[in-house]
DNA sequence: CTGTTAGCGCATTCAT
DNA sequence: ATGAATGCGCTAACAG
């Protein structure tokens, strides 16, 4: 296998030109007389020529790829994220490297790694627990975080406070007086914001804010049934939680039904991303969108624009949310 | 920026020694002097030299990763299978690159692309329904199918039509004898091989068989929705369900708890695939379970053996499935 | 408009 | 055990 592909080298001899003409006519058509156009293109359709990535790369001094850097390639939550990726960079020509920061055994060196070893002309990176100092290597490419934030970085994100204060806001609305709030794990920019939203908009409510109705989660959706299960045992606990996670919030209204509660019946909740299993859960999950395919686009969009001026800086974007109403949320059974 | 990444010769010239020194130290160290050896490793500590992979891909004649070809990236169902396939690329020096059959003009046009574009080393392929005349492209890298599979490749697949008889008989076995199934979207070969398995065993039970049992979907909740409706408005309707995907029934029990009915009390369901929320859902679903990380992980170890075989062909294989009960099936009010 | 030439950075003969 | 030389396939000066 792998025997004898054509290289530039056949298509000029076959067409009767120099390898430096086969180059630009493929590359720049209009700066070579139409005759030779037609003679090279027809060479390349006779011998299927074509070309090699890696001597072109090479070459050119680039890599053709940018890599996107998550923490873990396993959660579904990325996927959208990477469709919008991929739609940007195929188009513009860059293959897209998909790497795990908690596969190996030590994340920062990985990310060292990606940005020494030139295999990317640029990264994008969703894992915001990692040291910077690996930012400072000098002659690395451009990065830019998306979802999260790492200091020196440009970054995609969505508005996780306006988010969290949205979901309050909604719950207020309703009636709620006695709100409590699920939060992802510790530390995480995320996980902290979305809190920190949640206490704004409470005080901004005239809200109790209770350390009690505040439950420690990771995200995922066995960290909702567990939090469901510290809500249940509590004597005098809130009428409606905002997670910082659907997945949570799933997790949460799956084991209190199991448990024989209603939603919104004897709780309300709003969740935050949107995931697609929301809107076919019943009750529907109201919860704050986040645009996951856009953060994607935007991410590469940003980091091309940087990789084409050749600077490290660029501009941040912060892309809006919105509340979806569904319906898992209703006013309380009695006013508290 | 990339201002002056070391190269071997800024090594070599620091150690004293050749370049071709440095490559060996580096790439062999066995077979260098242990003294030159620590030479050279002191000097790339010192420069910060990392090998500049295109250059030894092109010299090496190999592009020093493997592409993973999916139908939609934004469909979630990769995402475990794509953690899988990297946690043995990477350790095996591989990169992985994704691309979807969907954002381009012509999915086939793609694979062709990929195949001869020499940007891989080689390729897993996940969607069934691509033109194999691309596959007798000369000089093509080696291919693996996964999750589907295309005439003369090597696969990794589950075993669905046992997967889809278990299902069935677990009803059966509830007592069931009315008996519907909810399929994929046609063609495909998952769809057709879960269909093959329900009928197998549907007459294996000795159950009767009917067209109005049998609901078109395409795995998506919404599809699930929608078979929901079309089986409430069904008079003479079957008691248990089995459905092409975890997806499906997820859609299918909120639309038909939307509606006021209970599952399993009204009607019971499996469903395909073990997705996470599944056991989240209320009532927990009952499903099959497909080992996506192992897929993913297998497939990628059938690749590397080929490529480093110089080979197109290799074995198949099939992995197993199991049944997962949970909550989501019950006996039937009444026998059927 | 086109050909000649010179590397990109590395691994690998072939000598020594 | 090591060095010198070669070329992977391509693009980009530089001439003409």
């Amino acid at each position: 296998m792998r025997e004898k592909t054509a290289t530039i080298q056949d298509v000029a001899r076959i067409a009767g030109v120099s390898n430096a003409t086969v180059s630009r006519a493929l590359s720049n058509p209009s700066v070579v007389a139409e005759s030779t156009l037609q003679a090279v293109l027809g060479a390349v359709a006779e011998t299927g020529y074509q070309v090699n990535h890696t001597a072109r790369n090479l070459r050119r001094q680039r890599a053709g790829s940018i890599i996107a850097l998550v923490p873990n390639l396993a959660n579904p939550f990325f996927a959208q994220i990477m469709a919008g990726i991929s739609a940007v960079l195929t188009p513009a020509g860059y293959g897209l490297l998909l790497a795990d920061t908690q596969t190996g055994p030590d994340a920062d060196d990985r990310l060292a790694y990606y940005l020494g070893s030139g295999t990317a002309d640029g990264l994008i990176l969703f894992d915001g627990q990692l040291d910077n100092t690996a930012l400072s290597l000098p002659g690395r490419p451009p990065v830019v975080a998306a979802c999260e934030w790492l200091d020196p970085l440009p970054s995609v994100r969505v508005d996780n406070e306006a988010g969290a204060r949205l979901a309050v806001r909604h719950l207020a609305e309703a009636g709620h007086r006695r709100i409590g709030h699920v939060t992802g794990p510790f530390p995480n920019g995320l996980t902290e914001t979305r809190l920190a939203g949640f206490r704004a908009e409470m005080q901004a409510q005239g809200l109790e804010l209770r350390d009690a109705w505040i439950y420690g989660g990771d995200f995922t959706m066995d960290s909702g049934a567990l939090a469901a299960q510290a809500w249940m045992r509590q004597a005098d606990r809130p009428s409606a939680l905002f997670f910082a996670s659907d997945e949570m919030a799933a997790g949460f209204i799956g084991a209190v039904q199991h448990a024989g509660l209603s939603v919104p019946g004897d709780v309300s909740v709003v969740g935050f991303d949107n995931i697609e299993v929301g809107a076919h859960l019943s009750p529907a999950l109201t919860t704050i969108r986040q645009p996951r395919m856009r953060i994607g686009e935007r991410a590469a969009e940003l980091l091309i624009a940087m990789i084409e001026a050749r600077r490290l800086d660029g501009p941040s974007e912060v892309i809006g949310v919105e509340l979806i109403e569904r319906a898992s949320v209703a006013p309380p059974k009695k006013a508290g």
